[in-house]
DNA sequence: CTGAAAGCGCTAACAG
DNA sequence: CTGTTAGCGCTTTCAG
């Protein structure tokens, strides 16, 4: 099919010079006078040669790939298409990786049957792998088989990873609502299975006890609007009282500021919302909401240099900073 | 690096068997007996051996991975972050791919040198490419080096590609919004360079003009939030008498509704609003967005199902339809 | 500085 | 059925 392309033989040939030096020129390496250069770069334009990456990703051994793994926990199409989390990702990856003749493979693992094939991505690694959720034990046994490895999440120890510090973060957001003056601060969290979610629980549940404030936790759940769109609906009617929301992620956010302006309250006037990651999601709900913003782009690029890097140490770990950034969701005094 | 993971050489010294027999038994080809068969898997079970693709892909030829690729008009990290259209095709990709033993590479190509990389990816396609958002000699370059490649947008003839009717879902939204007793529909249009928003624009400018209403279409803009957000506030100004609202796209849409609730505009009691795509935008917007339904993962799969299946003749053609989803933006008489 | 030769790990005819 | 023999296209010693 289609014109067989041309090997790095017909250039040597075209060229009157040895596959050796043909491969010297291309790969701008020394051993190779400049005659011959220039000879062989006609006979390589001439042609329209153009590298076999796969053969030579086998001759030299050499990484020519990043693999970025996801684990879609919902069937069907899963979060890939869903959750703004990811796309952020592959846009940090791919700065890096621009202008490299590196790749980027995409990975998605259904839940089951996801251990066979994490351990067939791991085998397959080149460069090394960028794993954007996996499980705690999941990721340990990643790591193990291949150490080139980096968690974008809180992980096993022994995995190197980046991250940031979800507690503090959503400690942060729910000391920023009280000094708001709000005092009825509800909370909507993520699934049980994400670190980070459980991390930001942890972070929401000690500031309100620590600020003397009901703990209006509810369980976990998705991070989809769903979810946040649901559990604000029946919070409202749980606590008619609730002045203030923190929400575990933009896209539950967002659901969730939906359900509050459609049951007639207003944010940020009866209600202030503070979510997390500073996502699509944050900029596109209406009102705009503020948000503990997490670099996920620059973690992802960390990661990826980390990789490109070479040797990344077991225990290796990258902590990035959460901001808040704010918006109307909690904008004073603008509506009241 | 790490423990030099086992040959098929090793396993068949360990089975005492032929590497030839041990390539037919892990791919389940005719030509071994049961009794050889389990001896292999033993082997490969205990040596945890696991086929390099790499070799294989160079060895057999046969198509390993396809290649998804996307232009970044924008500097930095472009659309791939931004924009939810780029998510929707990975997991539309990913969902036929889930189970083969075939690759999603990705490639984000700047504008800048774009000819360049192209001509690389081309000549590296293996299983072959999808064309996300190549303009149509770009495409048509693309396919000429590597005929298995389809387009996700209108294009050159020549290309093969899945799309949708544009200007008549533009045409059928702002149907819609005559239907429901708009008289003053405004547009934002998207960026000249895209045949999507190009078409857009035509189905809308053609809709006014079939409909006796004026054509208050705006200059053309990037497919951003921003983009619509700044323009629905112009509109605002100088046509204070605007009732409704057709938008190229969900993530522009989303912007311009919050132009319009913070203008203090009702939505959709002042102004109804239609966008197209049905993107993660149009939910997350609030109120949440009336839109022209865009299958993007319908349509990403059924080109990965293309490339897969082998040869696609050149200026091969699906359409899929665009049809309204109707929410709370265009609700009639909810707010009013 | 240059070319010849030996593989990378696997598949694919081809003989037994 | 099974093993032997060639490569896939390139990099990489190792002689010359």
């Amino acid at each position: 099919m289609s014109t067989p392309r041309p090997t790095i033989e017909d250039v040597a040939r075209a060229a009157g010079v040895s596959r050796a030096t043909v491969s010297r020129v291309i790969n701008d390496e020394p051993g190779a006078s400049e005659p011959l250069r220039a000879r062989v770069r006609a006979a390589v334009a001439e042609l329209g040669y153009l590298p076999n990456q796969t053969a030579r990703a086998l001759a030299s051994g050499r990484p020519r790939a990043v693999d970025v793994v996801a684990v879609t926990y919902t069937p069907g199409l899963g979060w890939l298409g869903v959750h703004p989390y990811y796309s952020r990702v592959l846009a940090g990856v791919m700065s890096v990786l621009e202008g490299t003749d590196v790749h980027l493979r995409l990975h998605a693992v259904g839940a089951s049957g996801a251990t066979e094939a994490l351990d067939t991505i791991a085998a397959q690694a080149t460069v090394g792998a960028v794993l954007t959720n996996l499980e705690p034990a999941q990721a340990a046994r990643f790591h193990r088989r291949c150490r080139r490895s980096v968690s974008m999440v809180t992980t096993a120890a022994s995995v190197p990873s980046v991250e940031v510090d979800n507690a503090a973060g959503a400690y942060a957001a729910v000391e920023h609502l009280h000094r708001l003056g709000r005092r009825r601060i509800a909370a909507i969290h993520g699934p049980e299975a994400s670190t980070c979610a459980v991390d930001r629980r942890a972070g929401y549940e000690r500031a309100v006890r620590d600020l003397g404030l009901p703990d209006l936790g509810t369980p976990g759940g998705d991070f989809v609007r769903e979810h946040g769109h649901d559990t604000a609906a029946r919070l409202l009617q749980e606590h008619p009282g609730l002045d203030a929301l923190f929400v575990s992620c933009d896209l539950m956010a967002a659901g969730a500021v939906q359900a509050i302006t459609a049951a007639g309250r207003r944010v940020p006037g009866d209600v202030s919302i503070m979510g997390f990651d500073d996502s699509l999601a944050a900029v596109c709900a209406n009102p705009p909401l503020s948000t503990m913003r997490v670099p996920v782009e620059d973690m992802a690029a960390a990661a990826t240099r980390l990789l490109l890097g070479g040797d990344v140490p077991a225990g290796h770990r990258e902590l990035f900073p959460v901001a808040p950034v704010l918006r109307q969701s909690t904008a004073a005094g603008r509506f009241t």
